[in-house]
DNA sequence: CTGTTAGCGCCTTCAA
DNA sequence: TTGAAGGCGCTAACAG
């Protein structure tokens, strides 16, 4: 016999829950099934008991359960990413607007953060999953080897940021990393600089760093020149790394005229330490960075650096994922063009001296 | 009839489903709520069986399906949290932290942010009870009115970061904004400052904003000076506003003698624009920040600045949460002691000229 | 357009 | 310590 009062739980541990659908169902004199309806598709009710329906659920204060729509519909509208790190603001903006269209679409974001490390970033992928992720943003193409397989073996959507797979055959919403950093040091080449030395990113389990040093070697190369072993000093992001790396490469006996860092929060530390050594930016030496950063253009010097549209990939991977989501399953989706980065010089990178 | 074979879906659109608690009972030849105890309480299990049972998770590729363990516990595992911004480097710090605490006690994150509107925040809020978080991370005191009632009323766990309640109703783990601002607008008083404005940030929707100012104007008057509204300038966190608040300062008729910023990015921008002026800092301005970002120690001239604790709020934030969630019904909690914030005095604040 | 009826995959008493 | 069995709240055929 229904009790029109649903006794739930006497004890107050935990949430009360609140009405469910059968309750919104009695109130307004329809079947679950029509409640469901209104729910999901809503023109396909008599607008009538629709709005039966919906004063129902306002004057219960019903809220639906996602759990149990998640189980009945095999979908949980809810979308992980894994990312190295939020303490780097352009990963910070990526995410902010990959969420930001998400909820926009009606999806939630499940985040997580590996700390740059591949392993770390399997099992975090593997508790997503376990919460029945519908799609899944990660960043960069390097990943524990069984991982990607995994996701394709589930048919998980998934997209890669921040990188592009000039094979086209990874679904990756990004730049080609490598070029970028080849056009930066072609800028510097171009200045007449002949001594350039990096100061990079770690590369271990980072592609991203790994190509942009690859560039710069590339684009060296290009003009015979070669990027030495030890032109090349990979730290963590940070500025006081990226300090500390420029002050060893003053301290040597032949000092570079430029430096390339690998990003923008480097090369700002890279510019402090060249004027704590009295010298001038970029009359005696130059300093490039990478993703300009809001403070990238305020500094003093402004720093020349290479452009990267953080908000627009992600924006674009989430719109992406959604469409991968809810395209029929003809949506086969070809390559995704790479997005396109921007040089973006200022004043801390000039002739060679 | 039972097929020995489940056969899900025959069309390739969306996740194929894994294996089923069922499979693994069968092929293990024990029930389900074997299965079940084995992931929930191992203890409770024959050890014999319990390695048979997960030898045959292991071998079926066996990954439980959060929205069914979520809808028969009642807990999802999962814990939401919504934030102004991820736009500002302490925000991000303070979530990866709890992010990082959270995942290492089981549970995963739901993040959304709000741009520091309170009306977006209650919608995502309601998000978020729909996808059946377990408990909540908000920012601040001050929210819609109906928002921390409906939590309450739901019996959702939740905790207010980044504030302090004097009052000690609202479960908070923060400090307070009002008498850190004070404190650091003592130390410009001590140094011989009255000529004193201020840089904040936008107050609207924002109490820690708001505090701040309110802290500083009450150690004004605590010494019969006063914070005159037009010493007040309010604008969105960055470094381009921060220089541009600066520039009107400097360009009234009297100028203050110290401009103490809502935060490390504003106090930047104003070191830039004091610079850009041709005035010295600190010999003709002094300039205060908030938060400590990583640059501001950096910085040429490093800044004073108070120092938040960011990281240790997102782990204090998630253990707390985690404690009310798992801890006994008799878990009442007290209320949380205030974090302490620490005034670091450095190179932009100086005697008043 | 609407109601009936099976599950979705797991947890959790309740008995044994 | 184990198994049987009934939901958890909702969706999705399938009839009507």
């Amino acid at each position: 016999m229904g009790r029109s009062v649903r006794t739930r739980r006497s004890d107050d541990s935990g949430a009360r829950a609140g009405p469910t659908l059968a309750d919104i169902a009695r109130e307004a004199g329809v079947s679950t099934a029509t409640v469901s309806r209104v729910l999901n598709d809503p023109d396909s009710v008599r607008p009538v008991r629709a709005d039966r329906v919906r004063k129902a659920i306002a004057e219960l204060g019903y809220l639906p359960d996602g759990a149990a729509r998640a189980l009945a519909s095999r979908r949980s509208m809810t979308i992980g990413a894994v990312i190295p790190t939020l303490d780097n603001a352009i990963f910070a903006r990526g995410v902010e607007a990959f969420q930001t269209r998400l909820m926009a679409k009606g999806y939630s974001l499940l985040l997580a953060s590996s700390a740059y490390d591949l392993a770390a970033e399997a099992a975090l992928v593997e508790t997503l999953l376990q919460r029945r992720v519908d799609a899944l943003m990660l960043v960069g193409l390097q990943h524990d080897p069984a991982l990607l397989e995994r996701l394709r073996g589930r048919g998980i959507p998934h997209v890669l940021c921040w990188a592009h797979d000039p094979a086209g055959r990874l679904p990756c919403v990004g730049f080609d990393n490598c070029r970028a950093a080849a056009a930066m040091a072609r800028h510097l080449i171009g200045l007449g600089h002949r001594r350039i030395a990096m100061i990079a990113g770690l590369t271990r389990g980072n592609d991203r760093a790994r190509d942009r040093v690859d560039g710069v070697r590339m684009a060296l190369e290009e003009i015979g020149e070669n990027l030495a072993p030890e032109a090349v000093i990979e730290v963590p992001y940070s500025y006081a790394e990226g300090r500390a790396a420029m002050k060893h490469l003053l301290a040597r006996a032949t000092r570079p005229s430029a430096v390339i860092c690998g990003n923008d929060v480097l090369a700002i530390g890279a510019v402090l330490a060249a004027r704590d050594a009295g010298l001038e930016v970029p009359g005696e030496i130059s300093v490039s960075g990478f993703d300009d950063l809001p403070l990238a253009g305020e500094f003093a010097p402004a720093l020349t650096t290479m452009r990267v549209p953080a908000e627009a990939m992600g924006e674009q991977a989430a719109s992406y994922l959604v469409a991968r989501l809810e395209g029929g399953p003809a949506m086969a989706s070809g390559p995704i063009p790479p997005l396109t980065v921007e040089l973006v010089v200022r004043n801390t990178t000039g002739a060679a001296p």
